[in-house]
DNA sequence: AAGTGGTCTAGACCACTAT
DNA sequence: TAGTGGTCTAGACCACTTT
């Protein structure tokens, strides 16, 4: 038999065709599974798109289709005319995500936002630049503790642009649990933003809020939201503990996957 | 004439067969630019596939196709029997790369790596609980100090697993550019890997290495590699100054994009 | 029942790379 | 020239939601 070579996930799976998965995502994960086992290694190639066509008994389209999703991964790479290829693990493509972040945010009776301040006062420079205002304008300044599991995680300032012809405004003031800035109904008030994440020392001020000791280190994300005219509506950012927040991300496929 | 609507990128435009792009980028570039522009906005309901068929001449899988890039993007969710939906931006959905870190192993003269320290040592306990070895088993513990543009940026510490019968082993000690882990041919020795980043302060001896003043808080970028036996082979961390290297995102569609 | 997205087929033609 | 990936067609059938 030639049963011993497919042990390991080898090549001799075949597509369930009463399944509920989707052919071309069983073909996806048969591709994965032959890389995340060794079978296939960086720098293989892998079977052309006829061969899997005939071996699986599937049309050219759907396997195109697994194919692009293996390229979209960064699993695959597929240079025309000579073939597609395991790309190998490189650190460049690790990516983080902010979920966590929003997962603080989320409908738990723990997680809640304390509105520490909030109050109408006179840009400085740096606030006016960011604004794109003129110095000395008005602009609403906030700060707000967000507790996770009830402990002290984020401290938040920012200045929003105001603007009484603009709804946004009345939408911050009142809120404290942050929503309508982030995934709630406020979101759909703006159109992009750009943050930035760096490390930073904790201010004492914020050491006092966040109960740590100084010096410490934190996160500092900072964020800019523009609305539908491309106008700046809202700067400011996140001071984080890193012991209450952690990014991480896997590169390349585990075995057990 | 109906060309007033068309200014502000709104509807009117067409597929243009002639063009190198294909047509199903043409038709994701149409829709961005309708919701860059604002002309489509968050909640907002794409026209059917049936209708994008008819309006820009195009047949259903060629849409289809268009239609699951945006979806891969972020940028629209598709709900089935409802319809397809611009999406609102949302803080968890922002990215971060790790990018910039691995353009300072690139081929430049100005970024170099300097082997601080390489020697074989008997495996501490931490050391040997991330390497799955025993406590006391000898691993190869690497210091290295990348400079960037001539500039002290990274401090560099691992850990690999001291096992003559690799072939890894010997790579990494004669590396003193790193590409043996990042990129170059080394990676392919490595199947997957896990990162995290946290904010930390700078010790005495990396803020002199770094020229920096404490105290100081800096990125530690912490990796554990595997490899095709799903084993541990390196474990390490980078140290970075926040001030040269930062983490940048951008959500959502900027108006002149 | 009508309309929506989701999957899949069985080809066609093209552009590129190798030999 | 043969083999590769890249694009596109014109449908079919299905699952789901809304009316």
């Amino acid at each position: 038999m030639d049963m011993q070579k497919a042990a390991g996930s080898g090549e001799s799976e075949g597509i369930d065709r009463t399944a509920f998965e989707p052919v071309y995502a069983q073909l996806v994960n048969i591709l994965r599974r032959q890389v995340a086992s060794g079978f296939l290694r960086p720098g293989d190639q892998l079977p052309s798109e006829a061969q899997l066509c005939r071996r699986y008994g599937i049309s050219p389209m759907t396997v195109r289709r697994a194919i692009n999703i293996l390229v979209d991964q960064g699993i695959v790479v597929a240079e025309q005319g000579r073939g597609t290829f395991i790309r190998p693990v490189e650190l460049g493509t690790a990516s983080f995500q902010l979920q966590r972040l929003q997962e603080l945010f989320e409908d738990d009776p723990r997680n809640t936002v304390r509105l520490l301040q909030a109050r109408i006062m006179a840009a400085d420079e740096r606030t006016a630049a960011k604004l794109q205002v003129a110095p000395g304008q008005r602009v609403i300044y906030i700060r707000r503790l967000i507790l996770a599991c009830d402990e002290p995680t984020l401290c938040h300032v920012e200045y929003v642009v105001y603007d009484p012809a603009r709804p946004v405004v009345e939408a911050e003031m009142d809120v404290t649990a942050l929503r309508g800035l982030f995934g709630g109904a406020g979101a759909t008030m703006l159109k992009h933003g750009d943050l930035s994440v760096e490390a930073t020392l904790l201010t004492e001020e914020e050491a006092a809020l966040l109960q740590a000791s100084r010096p410490a280190a934190a996160f500092r994300i900072e964020h800019l939201f523009f609305d539908f005219d491309d106008r700046p509506v809202s700067w400011g950012w996140f001071i984080c503990r890193s012991d209450r927040l952690r990014f991480t991300s896997r590169l390349g496929l585990r075995g057990a996957e």
